[in-house]
DNA sequence: AAGAGGATGAACT
DNA sequence: GTTCATCCTCTTG
């Protein structure tokens, strides 16, 4: 389990860097299942029109995102993808960090299931709505904290090194709206890696 | 109280 | 490449 100091770190596109090549773990029910992470974004308020915390407005969907680094921020899209994001920075410093996919790893039997695929393919884990989904990961764990030992949700440290050649930047995804916001290179994603989501 | 729109994915052509 | 499912959150009145 990743420590505090991790997560609390100020600046949210070094964390969303770091936690590229990290484990997301879920275990709900008994069923560890887990991925490696591949792909993520870094969202930044109060001066990200993309992030929902933009110009530090508080609302209840965002409040945890005010919280100190460490916690699940899980929000609904489109009303039917539940994405799954990493809460960073000091309490106060609503920055969060997306995870838009992850290669398959523990369980992935079970990650199939949920998903209802009968074999391994890209599209299990690829994109965040699709990882949350194979992970088991649902609005209702918004909040949880990642730190906490009987937390169903962590991140781990598999001794796994990403170096900075190995990480490739572009404009984020799906977020057209926001401006002069939406060209900054705060997408990443391993080199080489086939499990990313595609490109848009 | 009502309406618009979204950090997507799947199934089409 | 295009369409559309589907519902919560936020804004407006």
């Amino acid at each position: 389990m990743l420590p505090v100091h991790f997560y609390t770190r100020p600046d949210v596109v070094q964390v969303a860097k770091d936690l590229l090549g990290k484990y997301l773990v879920t275990s709900f029910d008994g069923q560890l299942t887990a991925g490696k992470i591949v792909e993520t974004e870094a969202y930044r308020a109060p001066d990200d029109r993309a992030c929902h915390a933009f110009g530090n407005r508080r609302t209840a969907r965002t409040e945890v995102m005010f919280q100190e680094g460490g916690r699940a921020y899980v929000y609904l899209c489109y009303g039917i993808h539940h994405l799954f994001n990493v809460v960073t920075g000091p309490e106060d410093m609503a920055h969060a960090v997306l995870v838009r996919a992850v290669q398959p790893i523990d369980n992935v039997d079970i990650m199939l299931e949920r998903r209802s695929l009968s074999r391994l393919e890209r599209k299990l884990t690829a994109g965040p709505g699709a990882l949350s989904q194979a992970l088991g990961i649902s609005t209702g764990h918004s909040g949880l904290s990642l730190l906490d030992p009987t937390s169903n949700i962590w991140i781990e440290d598999r001794g796994e090194v990403v170096i900075e050649e190995n990480i490739v930047a572009s404009p984020r995804v799906g977020v057209g709206f926001a401006g002069a916001c939406a060209v900054w290179p705060w997408r990443f994603r391993i080199a080489g890696s086939s499990w990313t989501s595609p490109a848009r």
